[in-house]
DNA sequence: TTACAACAGTTATAGCCTGTAACTGTAGTT
DNA sequence: AACTACAGTTACAGGCTATAACTGTTGTAA
């Protein structure tokens, strides 16, 4: 069989992949990370659970690929707008409307991390896809004075104000407080880049 | 049998309960919220799991009990510290020692929230116990310049800045970057209160 | 001081999950 | 057309939460 060419086996096992895929990201946004249960995925798909596990070796093996996955999309995104006329605004600007769309996948990427769970260097290499444009905003923003912080630094504290408002956003907690996160967050962004 | 007297089986009852909190952060420290086992717990103190059902009715209540636990010990903390001299400063450094030294409680309270799960009023009651020393310490610095920020949107600030600090450096997004976390917490809090 | 009721802790069981082993039948492939 | 690779099955081991029904102890009140 030609490598480059997919065989019907190949085809078939890449769809049923990608079905559990997508019913393991809508079990998570209803009942959160912890409930993710290949059973369940089976019954749904018609199968038995054992069935499932031709597909993935364990329910730890289907969460990495859903961080992966969670990452790259993160990074393309945050890559495009980076490239795009408005850089950082537009980078602070996507990175929150994902995070409200997609709750779920910000908080598997940024939320709590399960014990024990080590994350594929794959990751660390799309941590840095999603760092990278910001670190080249700021470096390219950057004036001759000795004193204002270095790119790197503005970049960390761009990635920590952010992410400050986001997770508390996303997690609930301006619940019941009477305030408008998207002011703060765009109060924020003008002073990070003013 | 006198209201304010505890008898014995009351006095049992409350041990029963307390060192079933002290193992549950154990195995939570150690493997996570989602790992806390009732089960597990029962076994180490020597009981068969259904025993501890007489001491909490579910899982679900023990966690209740540890995160309104959590609440109150912060709280008390941030009140310590806001009324010392050092004020917001104080609380500032209070917050980031409490969560570096007990980082899955400060998970428990602001990582990812268990969807489905609603905290009981009592949560809500303590998180502005929290809250208020730092309104209280942003209203006492209060300038009368008109353009300044109010002091909810300065405290709302403290908190997410700081908030974005902690929760990336304690859920170990900051491994392998190489940087102080320490020296950005120090700015950070120097910028808010400058 | 004794009688009894309240209650701690037990075993048994139902129901959910992950994951493995052994088997069967079908569908690509040669 | 024959065969083998593999999808999917049932059966099972072991872990968890939680309930039901039972037993034995102990605080307490008459």
């Amino acid at each position: 069989m030609d490598e480059t060419t997919e065989g019907p086996r190949a085809r078939y096992r890449r769809q049923i992949r990608e079905e559990v895929q997508v019913r393991a990201w809508e079990q998570m946004s209803q009942d959160g990370a912890s409930a993710l249960s290949l059973k369940a995925i089976a019954t749904q798909m018609g199968m038995t659970a054992p069935a499932l596990y031709r597909y993935y070796s364990s329910r730890d093996e289907l969460l990495t690929e859903l961080i992966l996955g969670a990452y790259a999309e993160l990074a393309d995104l945050v890559e495009r707008e980076g490239a795009g006329d408005a850089g950082l605004a537009g980078i602070a600007e996507a990175l929150r409307g994902w995070a409200l769309t997609h709750p779920q996948k910000y908080l598997l990427l940024y939320g709590t991390p399960v014990p024990g769970y080590h994350a594929p260097d794959a990751a660390t290499v799309l941590a840095q896809r999603i760092f990278a444009p910001i670190l080249a905003g700021f470096a390219a923003l950057e004036g001759g004075s000795a004193e204002a912080p270095s790119s790197p630094a503005r970049s960390l504290r761009f990635w920590t104000r952010l992410h400050g408002v986001i997770s508390l956003e996303v997690a609930g907690h301006f619940r019941g407080v009477e305030f408008d996160p998207a002011q703060l967050y765009r109060d924020e962004v003008a002073l990070l880049l003013g």
